[in-house]
DNA sequence: CGACATTTGTTCCGAGTGGAACTACTTTCC
DNA sequence: GGAAAGTAGTTCCACTCGGAACAAATGTCG
């Protein structure tokens, strides 16, 4: 069979927007993080930490958690990795002994940037049939969607 | 500490974009996804063959592979599966020796039915913030992106 | 026709993932 | 104060995932 062209489809499903979205993850942004992984040994989720720490002078990490949306037991292992590596450090809270404050070291900011930079370059491969106004209106409208689901409970 | 605003942190990466995506459909589509698989005993791979099944009466499991841009290893397990469970049909190819050609079962799109409305339900909960124009505007945008993309090489 | 490259589909395997159970600590409430 | 409930972090484990190597069939080109 003649390759179907993968576009149509789209079109035709109601969860269409959904679906977009993730194709557009899956085909760009999963692939700069398996080139992170090759060239600076760094998970998705490590660096999810690392981004969350380049923000936030200190963090829990169930801060880390709440933000990403992502299970603890993954920021946990990505902190004793993190951890192991020198991009940040750790140090018990005084005045809650359960939890443990994050930072990240230079040498992690560093990481971050390079990191950050990728994904910068890839973003702009997808964005790059928009104009200026066009890449407006997307920001506002996902600003808008992210800050309602962010604002949702966890299991909608 | 006071858990930070998890939505603050968007604004000041350079693939915001991006990240805002992925996020949301961490926060969405992943959730209901697991849902699926609680129970209907389904999982991503094999929802999206039975998409593709739906949309075409008759594909090959690399066409799968393209369309939905994922690896053809996952396409294959979930053929077995799928058909182990009645929910889709394989013929050898009479002019390719290679390939079969794989159609799907009414079971199988009853069950599409039923997983699709799922996904449409969740997406309705992100979209809600939007009104008919804003839609019609993320729609399009959405679409060229898409677009944009899947006439992109494999690896960008 | 025969050697070589391509393509389809499969299996293998190492790595990542997240739910669930667990420990340690804190808060609540009587 | 003490029991019960709740929270932070960790470990365990079953499952998913995708790269790589592979067999079988086809295409290419001398």
């Amino acid at each position: 069979m003649d390759a179907p062209d993968p576009e149509t489809i789209f079109d035709e499903i109601a969860f269409r927007d959904a679906y977009r979205m993730s194709y557009l993850i899956n085909a760009i942004i999963v692939p700069t993080y398996d080139q992170v992984r090759r060239d600076f040994g760094v998970i998705r989720a490590e660096y999810h930490l690392l981004m969350c720490l380049a923000h936030y002078p200190t963090l829990s990490a169930q801060d880390v958690s709440r933000i990403t949306r992502r299970p603890r037991n993954s920021i946990s292992r990505a902190v004793h990795r993190m951890l192991a590596e020198g991009y940040l450090d750790r140090s018990p809270d005084p005045s809650d002994g359960r939890q443990a404050l994050l930072t990240i070291t230079p040498e992690g900011r560093a990481l971050h940037e390079q990191i950050a930079a990728r994904l910068a370059e890839r973003q702009e491969v997808v964005l790059s049939p928009l104009d200026a106004d066009e890449r407006v209106q997307l920001d506002g409208l996902l600003r808008r969607l992210a800050r309602h689901v962010a604002d949702l409970p966890d299991e909608g």
